[in-house]
Parts: structure tokens; C-alpha cells; sequence
RNA sequence: GCCUACGUAGCUCAGUCGGUAGAGCACGUCCUUGGUAAGGACGGGGUCACCGGUUCAAGUCCGGUCGUAGGCUCCA
């Protein structure tokens, strides 16, 4: 028999007889990797353990908890759900079962949606056909074989697949007992390598996503290499949901919604007006120091404006309805921006004025389907952190960026890293349907925006046809703390628009020109950036955003005349404090104020009334030990100043 | 908007087979004056989301509406 060379990822060699799997090749290692490993890589190639090497080959085996593995793993459990709805569900009819971000979900068509008891029947299932060690093995099928065996099994969702597929390429199947699916695999080579995981949750879903289709039901599960790692997994599920901005937002008194105010429609309390205020104390000063001018313009317009800004074409069904306002339609303005327009247009723009920066803080209200809205990230009434730079094309590459630029040192205030740049382009197919029908301009325009993001050599990945109606857009998305993704920063390039109104300026040569138009929400709106903070922050805000920055605690009513006179002076130096006087125990008002998530105690007995001091305790940190107030007063500045 | 589940005190939740509602926390009063995460007693607080139906009787069963949650699609 012939003799073949494998390399091993640490360059070291083996000799192995031609036709060795790489199954084989583990159990050559040890029982222990040959019990883990879940699939191998074979020069470069994610293949299946069962498959045979024939000649020379670097290989790499991965158990499951590498990435490669993982997702593996994933897709085999997904199967191996599948396996089991069709033992417990003759008549299901299965759709597709991919694996997801650290979860699985398989899609269903049966007769009646799946009850959490369905899903204990289910795992049950999967359990016994994982103790039955069941072998999957990979079938090779052309198409008309593969249309045969589904044709007969009445999949009619992988016969759509099949008929998809091109003619002449090889179609797989996976076969495991008596279940067999289409899938390109690789998959783990026994029912028995999926021992931990768990159904999480089942919903609807369109199949292919598409609304006018059918509804399948979907079910999410996850499946890990341990049983370590798979707790460690519904843990932090279980985590997430305390960070959860819609619980703290509701504990921390930030935001609440009523039944009969409406829903998405959040009313900020007290302590959500000083987190409010305190954002816009930056982007203002941001602002101001980056040439911004701060206007400010009505909530309601005539339906005429909207027309001519293309929103009643391109954007009505996310507007509210128009509203009878002595026989004319009025609209609840869903933008800012034929406002801006407006004003940009009030009177005559040279190229010495541009760029014309305008910012406001306005409040916009958009229709969003209920289905939609969740918590404060999506809401019907919003007011976003709003400007339109209008400039000459050959500003507009430094204009561009400087808003890029303004993202990340917002970003790095707040301390936020996990994100992604996004740019969003046009799709030429959707020209004068979804996007404005300006072929060349989207051309120009995406062309000078790349441009501008490969010079600067930030990283981003480009989306098809998510580009705005009116240009192409670089949005920055963020995750929430239950892994829900959402667009947070947006820039986003308009070059429409301005000629529709009429924009113009009078360039260097005296001719009249049209500006282009940068959108601009570094810090996204209110409700959405702020329901990001409390998830980022977990409820523990900064000093500089908190909204009770401290409490004054008198250990007795021998020191509150003392905690009374603390309390003011900290109240005239500017923080926002409060003081518990009531007859409680020291521990219990500690505990109270820990609960609360303030930031710093000051507490003061006998001892710090004879010693003019004021004992420090801070949330996390603990005791301090005694300082001046003085002192405490100079430290909490330079925090909130230094904003850390 | 669509599918499913849920909606009881300010909050978190219990309420069995249909027999007119309960706990903890919070709140109020009083006692207690205690040194770094819960001192004690007493008390107030409910149109059981809303509307209708079945029933002698509905928080409980049925229908509708509204809201919330998990998804599907879309966006800041």
C-alpha cells in the first residue's frame, strides 16, 4: 500500500498508508483528541473526519471548542434537531438549519407552532439519538438523485434549493439513521460527538425572510464541546438580560412607557433628563469646537416640503399619517432635514461660506411597525443628535472624515470597542424605485467616499444595496447586551436632495454650483445611544453621566446637622447629590445606595464631625478611609472633568 | 405588520378544581441612634390591562382590543 506524508500544524511529519482519514489519524494520536475532534482541515479544506486522504497533506484536526469546530458542532446539532422533529413530527417539513453566532436554528413548516413542552420532547429526542451513536455519513448526489430522494421524502423546501443549484455541481447530503438532509457540510462523523446543548427558544419565520411567504417555526438552540462551556454559555444569557437596558432603565427610574401615551413613545424621567443633558453638553461643546451652528425647526411641516424632499415617494410608510390642518396635509417631520434645507436655502451661499455646518438636537417621529420597536433602540419618537454639513465637492472628502473622526472620539470617551464601520451602497437595480434615479452621481459619490475611508485606512466592510435613498452611508453598528445588532453613529452622504431644493452656492468662477450634503448622527439619537450606555455601562454610569453622583450618609442623627452641611456644600460645588436622613443603620443605607448604583457614599459620624472629614466609600472600590471635603471635591472634579 | 407566549399592588412574583385577592421589597407612622450591603412593630395601597360573553358565581373559561416579550423583515 502506498505511503502518504501528513503534516501536522507544528510542522512536525507522520507517515500514514494512503486512504487514512483523518478520524484515523486522531485515534493514531490518542483516544482522548479521537473521542474531541469534530472536523479537520486537509490542505487548506474543512472536510468531513471520514473522508479519505489520498496523498500527501497538511492537515489540522479541530475539536470543538476551536471556532472551526464549534460552528461545526452547531450545524451537526442542528441536524441532529432536525433528526428529531421528524421522529416526533412525521409531517414536518424541514427549510434550513444554519449555525448563527454561538446558537443554531432550524426552520419548520408544520401544522401547529411548537409549545416550550414540544421543545423538552425534542431535546429528549436528541438525546437518544445522540446515546445511539449514529454514524453521519456524507452522500455525493447529482441533482436529478438529489430532486429523487427529496421528491420522495416531500421535502419541497430542499427541492427549491436543489432547483437552484447549479447543474453540473455535486450536491451532498448528510445521512444519520434513517434522517437524510441536504447540507454542504462537514459535519461531526457520529450523532454521539453532540452531548451539551440546549433549546432555547422557537418563533416564527418567513421562509427566506420574505413576508409574503410562508411562516415556518423556527427553533434556536446552542450545543457546546463541554458541559463547562455550555453552562458558562446560558450564564452569561442569563447575565445579558440583567444588563438589559428595558430592566435597569425601568430599576434606575431612566425611562418608562405608558399604555395610553403609546407605544415607543418612551417619557424620559429625571434621571434620564440628566443623562440626556449631560450628552448634549458634549456633542455641543463638540460641536462648537468642529464649526458646527446649532439651529432649531418645527416638528410639523406642509406635505408639500416632504414631496419635494422625496419622502413621501421613498420613505410614507415609516411617517405617520398626514394630518388635516385647515385643508392642507401636515406630517410629523420623520428627519431634519428639508428643515435644514430650507434654512440653508434663506439666502444666498457663496463658496466662502461653505462648509455650512447646521446641528440640532431635533425631535423626529417615524412610524416603525409595532413588531419592531424594543425598548429605547427603537422607538417612534426620537431626537437624534442631528446635523447637515453642506459643502463644495472639494471639501467634501475632509468633511467626511472629520464626522469619522468626531465617531471615534465619542467612542473613545465612552469606551466603547466593540463595533463595526459599514459602508452601504446602492444597488443599481433599485434606481428610481428605492433610490433616486441619479446613476452617475451614486457612481461619483461612492467612488470619492471610499476613497476618502482607504486614504484614512480605517477598517469597514462594504453592504450592496443599504445605501440611504439618497446617497451612500457609513454607519457604525453596535451589539446589544442580548446580542441584538443595531446601527448606532451614521454618516451619510446626500447628493440628491440639495438639487432638489435648489441648493446652491456661487463657486470661485461666479457660476452657480450645488453643495453636497453630509448627514450626520455621531451619537445616534437619545434613546437608542442611551439605551446603548446602560447596557455598555451596565447601569454603572461614569461620574460625568451618573445620574446621582453621590449620597450623603449620616451614620446617626447625632451627624446629620454635620450631613446637612456636606450635602450643601456639594450641591453649591456642582454635583448632583442627594442625602438619606432617615433613622436607618449605616449597612442598610449603604446597601440602599449600592442598589442604586451610586457612585460615591460619603458618610459621616461622630468622628468625622470632630475631625472636619468626610469618610469616602466607593461602589466598588470600598472604604477610603476619611479626607477633606476639600479634597473629596478637588478629586470628583478632575474625575468628571477627565470624564472617566 | 405576521407567528407564538405573556399581562395580578410602585417593583418582583404567588394565587390549585371557577366561590369577590396574597407575599417580599418599596411607601407611611412609631420605636430604635446603630461605623461600611437588610434593626423592629404597626399601617396604607388592587376596576386582577381594557371591552364583551358563558355561568348562580370569572383573576381563573371563551372572544375581541390594547400593551409587552421572543423571532421574521426594516431602520437612528
Amino acid at each position: 500500500m502506498d505511503e502518504i506524508t501528513v503534516t501536522f500544524p507544528d510542522n512536525s511529519k507522520q507517515k500514514y498508508p494512503s486512504g487514512v482519514t483523518p478520524l484515523e489519524i486522531a485515534e493514531s494520536i490518542g483516544p482522548r483528541l479521537a473521542k474531541d475532534v469534530v472536523v479537520a482541515r486537509v490542505n487548506g479544506e474543512l472536510t468531513d473526519l471520514t473522508n479519505l486522504i489520498q496523498s500527501d497533506a497538511e492537515l489540522i484536526l479541530y475539536t470543538g471548542d476551536s471556532e472551526e469546530g464549534h460552528e461545526v458542532l452547531l450545524h451537526s446539532t442542528a441536524h441532529l434537531m432536525a433528526q428529531a422533529v421528524k421522529e416526533l413530527f412525521s409531517e414536518a417539513k424541514v427549510a434550513i438549519g444554519p449555525a448563527i453566532e454561538k446558537r443554531f436554528y432550524y426552520d419548520f413548516d408544520v401544522d401547529k407552532p411548537f409549545t416550550d413542552d414540544d421543545l423538552k420532547k425534542i431535546e429528549d429526542k436528541m438525546r437518544e439519538l445522540s446515546k445511539a451513536d449514529l454514524s453521519v455519513k456524507q452522500r455525493i448526489l447529482t441533482k436529478v438523485e438529489a430532486i429523487d430522494i427529496f421528491s420522495k421524502l416531500k421535502e419541497v423546501y430542499k427541492i427549491e434549493i436543489i432547483e437552484e443549484i447549479e447543474p453540473d455541481e455535486l450536491i451532498t447530503a448528510y445521512e444519520q439513521g434513517d434522517f437524510i438532509d441536504l447540507c454542504r457540510g462537514p459535519h461531526v462523523s457520529s450523532t454521539s460527538k453532540i452531548k451539551y446543548f440546549k433549546l432555547l427558544n422557537s418563533s416564527g419565520a418567513y421562509w427566506r425572510g420574505d413576508e409574503r411567504n410562508k411562516m415556518l417555526q423556527r427553533i434556536y438552540g446552542t450545543a457546546f464541546s463541554s458541559k463547562k462551556a455550555l453552562n458558562e454559555y446560558l450564564t452569561f444569557l442569563e447575565e445579558a438580560k440583567k444588563r438589559d437596558h428595558r430592566k435597569l432603565g425601568k430599576e434606575l427610574e431612566i425611562f418608562m412607557f405608558d399604555d395610553e401615551v403609546g407605544p415607543g413613545l418612551p417619557l424620559w424621567l429625571p434621571k434620564g433628563g440628566v443623562i440626556i443633558e449631560e450628552l448634549e453638553k458634549l456633542a455641543k461643546e463638540t460641536e462648537d469646537r468642529a464649526g458646527y451652528l446649532r439651529v432649531r425647526t418645527p416638528h410639523l411641516s406642509k406635505g408639500i416640503l416632504y414631496e419635494k424632499s422625496g419622502h413621501l415617494k421613498h420613505y410614507k410608510e415609516s411617517m405617520y399619517p398626514a394630518m388635516d390642518v385647515d385643508g392642507i396635509d401636515y406630517y410629523i417631520k420623520p428627519m431634519n432635514c428639508p428643515h435644514h434645507h430650507k434654512i440653508y436655502a434663506s439666502s444666498p451661499r457663496s463658496y466662502r461660506d461653505l462648509p455650512l455646518r447646521l446641528a440640532e438636537y431635533g425631535s423626529c417621529y417615524r412610524y416603525e411597525k409595532s413588531g419592531q420597536l424594543f425598548g429605547l433602540m427603537r422607538v417612534r419618537s426620537m431626537q437624534m443628535n442631528d446635523a447637515h454639513i453642506y459643502c463644495t465637492p472639494g471639501q467634501f472628502k475632509e468633511e467626511f472624515l472629520a464626522v469619522c473622526k468626531m465617531y471615534l472620539y465619542y467612542f473613545d470617551i465612552f469606551g466603547i470597542e466593540k463595533y463595526q464601520m459599514r459602508y452601504s451602497l446602492h444597488d443599481p437595480a433599485g434606481l428610481g424605485g428605492k433610490y433616486v434615479n441619479e446613476p452617475d452621481l451614486w457612481i461619483k459619490t461612492e467612488q470619492d467616499a471610499r476613497k476618502a475611508l482607504d486614504e484614512w485606512g480605517i477598517n469597514y466592510v462594504e453592504k450592496p444595496d443599504e445605501a440611504a435613498f439618497y446617497g451612500p452611508k457609513i454607519d457604525v453598528q453596535v451589539w446589544s447586551a442580548i446580542g441584538k445588532e443595531f446601527t448606532l453613529a451614521t454618516n451619510q452622504v446626500d447628493f440628491a436632495i440639495p438639487g432638489r431644493f435648489g441648493l446652491t452656492y456661487i463657486d470661485e468662477k461666479g457660476n452657480e454650483a450645488a453643495p453636497l450634503c453630509i448627514h450626520r448622527a455621531p451619537l445616534s439619537t437619545h434613546e437608542r445611544f442611551i439605551g446603548f450606555l446602560i447596557e455598555h455601562y451596565g447601569g454603572d454610569f461614569p461620574l460625568w453621566l451618573a445620574p446621582i453622583q453621590g449620597i450623603v450618609l449620616p451614620i446617626s442623627e447625632k451627624s446629620i446637622e454635620y450631613a446637612r452641611q456636606v450635602y450643601r456644600r456639594m450641591l453649591d460645588a456642582g454635583f448632583r447629590v442627594t442625602l438619606d436622613d432617615r433613622s436607618d443603620k449605616i449597612s442598610a443605607k449603604i446597601r440602599k445606595a449600592e442598589l442604586k448604583k451610586i457612585n460615591v457614599m460619603l458618610i459621616v459620624g461622630e468622628k468625622e464631625v470632630q475631625e472636619e472629614k468626610v469618610s469616602v466609600r466607593r461602589r466598588f472600590v470600598g472604604d477610603l478611609g476619611k479626607s477633606s471635603l476639600a479634597e473629596v471635591i478637588e478629586d470628583l472634579s478632575r474625575e468628571i472633568e477627565e470624564k472617566r
